[in-house]
DNA sequence: TATTTCACTCTACATTTGTAGAATTAAAAT
DNA sequence: ATTTTAATTCTACAAATGTAGAGTGAAATA
């Protein structure tokens, strides 16, 4: 199953986090925060999906993410290369460095963190 | 607005054939093909959104794109990007070589892309 | 102790999505 | 002329999503 956008949304801010209480949630939401209840059905919804959990500390609750940003990552970009790319990464990093505008350092980074990449193998 | 997934599926083989009529449509579909009333909908859903428009040839409709792969696509991961990656791209860059298994040819293919890109710079 | 704060559950409801049957129409094939 | 094919529109409906009020209970604070 899958997060919808406003509990990504969501699970990014607990990502960050790595652990919070409701309050600190709403809190690092940005103007117009949603209300208390709105959050409350997201963070439920989330936990019935497998992706939060949480630790009562007394009556409070502490969120905790249950799965890693760059798992739930990894699976978005290979499902974005399967649908648009017939499922070839290459086809696909290339598209990339040309279609998004990287800086001279940036690419720079990139380029040697290939350079790495390739060393490995 | 937004595609949802299954107009996704179907705006990638509109993509593909660049224009078609329904029966080409439903039988680029893998099977189990879905019902022609289905993909009727999902087509009058696209064009309402604004993303397929159609020529009426007689009494059939050849339909096609009125947004390109790559525009689509760039939003998309800018999306991303700014989602998870503090909207950086260098950031979802280097995860992305990373973290993504790219054969060494795809690896030195991508280089001399990233060259060319500097040599823009 | 009385009041405020925090947040949880329950309930609700409009919108969007996935999926498709029924009825209809027009053209094509027999 | 009759039947078949292709496609439309209309209607429908369940599930998922976005959003939040009402009510409740417990803990913190005044």
């Amino acid at each position: 199953m899958q997060l919808s956008k406003s509990e990504e949304e969501l699970m990014n801010i607990l990502w960050k986090r790595k652990k919070a209480f409701m309050k600190d949630l709403l809190e690092a939401y940005p103007e117009p925060k949603p209300a208390t209840t709105t959050v409350a059905t997201l963070l439920k919804r989330m936990t019935d999906k497998g992706f939060v959990a949480y630790q009562s500390l007394g009556r409070l609750r502490e969120y905790y993410p249950l799965v890693k940003k760059k798992d739930y990552f990894s699976k978005h970009v290979n499902g974005l290369i399967k649908n648009f790319f017939n499922d070839s990464p290459g086809q696909f990093a290339s598209f990339f460095t040309q279609e998004t505008d990287l800086s001279k350092t940036e690419l720079e980074e990139l380029k040697k963190l290939i350079d790495n990449e390739l060393k490995k193998k």
